[in-house]
DNA sequence: GACTATCCTATAGTCTATCTATGGGAAACG
DNA sequence: CGTTTCCCATAGATAGACTATAGGATAGTC
């Protein structure tokens, strides 16, 4: 099967995760890496030296708030969440892919 | 009008570049540069401290091939054309991007 | 009880590829 | 002539991903 593994293209991982607890609510890193990975058929892998130096950017951005529990494998885990400015830097972020993918689109789809 | 310039995501600019080769067949890198920023309605606009680095790496990888002519407008300048290595690393770019970019959407228009 | 796999966090350092800033030079146009 | 437009090129800054490394705790197995 075709289906390497790649990596995360810069500027994305942000908009990734901040998706990712819009969907599972509450969750830690390792979960957070699980869901892009899962959602994204294998294709998307998340390392953890990249993983969680963009967790504490956006902590001390206040886009996630953090909160330290036990996981549902009974292990000390980080559980985050997105905040109300996480929310808006997700619509950013959003808009801006969208306008950037459409138009590199535009340019390699040109008959 | 919202139609603020982007920067180039990094990764894509090889492929850009090809691509407008492509389209182009035989031009120089102001030609190029114009191209893509005219072709994605203004939003890519890629800085010359981008293009001419990016050109000369593609030199050496044998993707494409330089000769000085005269520009349409009776100017010194370098004009590039694909080479078949250019045509098939184009390829192998473009799969590659549609499958990230595809990983991306999955993630992101999860529901 | 020891061993291993899995789960979970974290940091230092490297690397790639974009950008900004800068410095040319030559043709066209007023 | 002076300004705009066209055209090339490099040095240095910067961002953001990666690799490598380190650690600890639980569950399951032999």
């Amino acid at each position: 099967m075709g289906n390497v593994k790649t990596e995360i293209p810069p500027g994305t991982l942000h908009m990734l995760i901040l998706k990712s607890l819009v969907r599972l609510g509450d969750m830690h890193g390792y979960g957070i890496a699980q869901h892009i990975q899962q959602t994204s058929d294998e294709v998307l892998q998340v390392e953890e030296g990249s993983l969680y130096p963009a967790l504490q950017r956006m902590l001390i951005k206040g886009w996630v708030a953090a909160e330290w529990k036990q996981s549902e494998n009974n292990r000390r885990a980080r559980f985050y969440q997105l905040t109300p400015e996480g929310r808006k830097q997700l619509a950013r972020e959003l808009r801006n892919y969208q306008q950037v993918s459409g138009a590199i689109a535009k340019v390699i789809e040109a008959v």
